[in-house]
DNA sequence: CTGCATCCCTATGGATACTG
DNA sequence: CAGTATCCATAGGGATGCAG
């Protein structure tokens, strides 16, 4: 399900000036909440993140994420495997090993991902005095 | 609460490849994952799409961002406005008027998020072809 | 080692009546 | 108009026992 068939015009100069333009604001922000989606969710990044070093292994990235169940760490890489994020391989020894590889689409996205680090941390200060500065009127 | 006080390295080619390096995942990950916590929720990018044209009033927000309830359009502008993404700005009139506003580095923000509504273009069929297949195997 | 099944609890979010 | 307060349903996620 969900397959929405996009068209978006060819030459985009930014999401926000083109959906001001375009009048049409679901196109982009469908768009950019299916791929938030992929990413948000408590663990899908820390995972990631761990399996970005090369094949890992399952009981390897329970240990490497810290803090996640053995529920949560075998459904989110079902999710991801779904997306095609994360490829599984079953070696047919016992006992059972099993590696869990990025795939490429995957690393494409970190990099794209990396402009998201880069804005929190030249924003991390503005945030942190947003809030400290919201709560101060708050609290009163 | 939660004020993790981050203290990042100044230069960062990649976060992938930091992480690989460094042996340090969370702080990397946390950073991303406080960034995508802010936009993830169901509503804030819509919301923060609608008011990329200029200011916009509360009730004019309700019938922007569409399927959104009273309580919901509340709860994401008082989070987005104490992060610092949006101004609040109250007319002292009869009736009450109130009018939102992005702030410069909800802007900036939208900027980075560009890249990853370009990696979802690039990669969309991929990602549904891989669901296909994913379930395919699952269902049989 | 890998990972599914079960139980349970909490946070998120929907609907809507009420108020300054 | 611009919210707040309240009630309720559901999904996300924690803990853990069992199995191939």
């Amino acid at each position: 399900m969900s397959q929405r068939n996009i068209d978006v015009s060819p030459q985009v100069e930014s999401p926000w000036v083109q959906a001001a333009r375009d009048d049409d604001h679901s196109v982009e922000a469908c768009t950019l909440m299916d791929v938030i989606d992929r990413v948000s969710g408590k663990w899908a990044i820390g995972i990631m993140v761990a399996a970005a070093r090369g094949p890992i292994r399952f009981t390897e990235l329970e240990r490497a994420v810290s803090g996640i169940s053995r529920r949560m760490l075998t459904l989110t890489l079902r999710n991801l495997e779904r997306d095609g994020l994360i490829r599984r391989t079953v070696y047919p020894v016992v006992p059972p090993k099993v590696e869990y590889t990025l795939t490429p689409i995957a690393e494409d996205l970190y990099e794209s991902l990396a402009s998201l680090t880069s804005w929190a941390e030249r924003n991390r200060v503005a945030i942190a005095e947003a809030r400290v500065e919201y709560d101060a009127r708050a609290d009163e």
